[in-house]
DNA sequence: TATTGTACTGTTACAACATTACACCCTTGA
DNA sequence: TCAAGGGTGTAATGTTGTAACAGTACAATA
């Protein structure tokens, strides 16, 4: 997991990349689902989001407990709370293969295949939902009689800025 | 990444899950590989692969410190230098999504898109090659100069064995 | 107003996963 | 003989994630 001390923003296009998402849509959507829930969408909440879009890179926890522009110093476990609620409202992603957390402004239905593309040098992430992909994981789940769960898959590649970029 | 305590081996079909891959196959590819290299193929890395193979389900580097029958008790760091090591011959696979290794003796093209389907009730690791998956894929990455490199992807969800089974 | 219930916050401690560093021991080959 | 390269053993440490518990805020209700 260590293999780079620091797998996100190693990249000479480092300022370039990581687009922020749109910030206010995914505070709407956050908004939204608390209000479903009854439950509030508090400052931590929202300090955690806006990072996590203003900086459109995944982070790991550890790195927004340092990161949030707050007096106040969080602690790792905050930010975890932070992020559950996050995930289920369904405005930040876990990235398995970096345990690194991202922000994600498109609505994900449950048939639906999302395909996450992670540049192995500069961490960016880079979004797509291929209805081949899915028909493929669901060919694929038929034959063993295995029943996909979580339609979120990850893939490690080389965005095409950084692979314009021979070495950093 | 402790949502379960045991991820692996938690459910009522224990015993029958994770069928054990070709042992015998899986060496001779992690010895050709070290041939090689250039590089032994020491009584540390046959006893890893060994266990992985003989088990056939994802174990943690720590659960496979345990278990190495040997007379000395391993460190997770010596577990660790073996399976870098059988990872690069090709005879383990990384589940990201686990942080548990796997013993696998197929053998992946650079062009091929290996899924691994793990269960997430009793982490049995079902594994399928799909074209219609690969080509999605590589529709996906083309709209965005993105280019896979290592293809391998997880899928979470629930085996055959497990879905027939409303609780353990 | 007082009480109660619910959810968030802050803090400590710890468990699980992974790497770094260094000393030592082989084997191979000059 | 001895230097070089790689494997092993060991300790220490870094990174990621949870559990547990006390305190706080706030709304609903008596």
């Amino acid at each position: 997991m260590h293999r780079n001390p620091d797998p996100r923003g190693t990249c000479a296009h480092e300022e370039t990349h990581g687009r922020p998402v749109d910030g206010d849509a995914v505070e709407s959507r956050a908004r939204a689902y608390a209000v479903s829930k009854g439950v509030p969408f508090t400052p931590m909440r929202q300090s955690v989001l806006a990072l996590l879009a203003a900086s459109g890179k995944p982070m790991s926890a550890y790195e927004i407990a340092e990161k949030v522009s707050d007096a106040r110093k969080l602690k790792a476990v905050q930010v975890y709370r932070a992020l559950e609620f996050l995930q289920e409202a369904g405005c930040v992603h876990r990235l398995a293969s970096r345990s690194a957390y991202f922000a994600c402004d498109h609505l994900h239905g449950e048939r639906e295949t999302a395909v996450f593309m992670v540049c192995a040098q500069c961490g960016a992430v880079q979004e797509a939902a291929s209805e081949l992909v899915a028909r493929g994981l669901r060919g694929a789940a038929k034959t063993t009689g295995f029943r996909p769960r979580h339609p979120m898959i990850e893939v490690e590649g080389e965005c095409a800025e950084c692979a314009g970029t021979p070495e950093r």
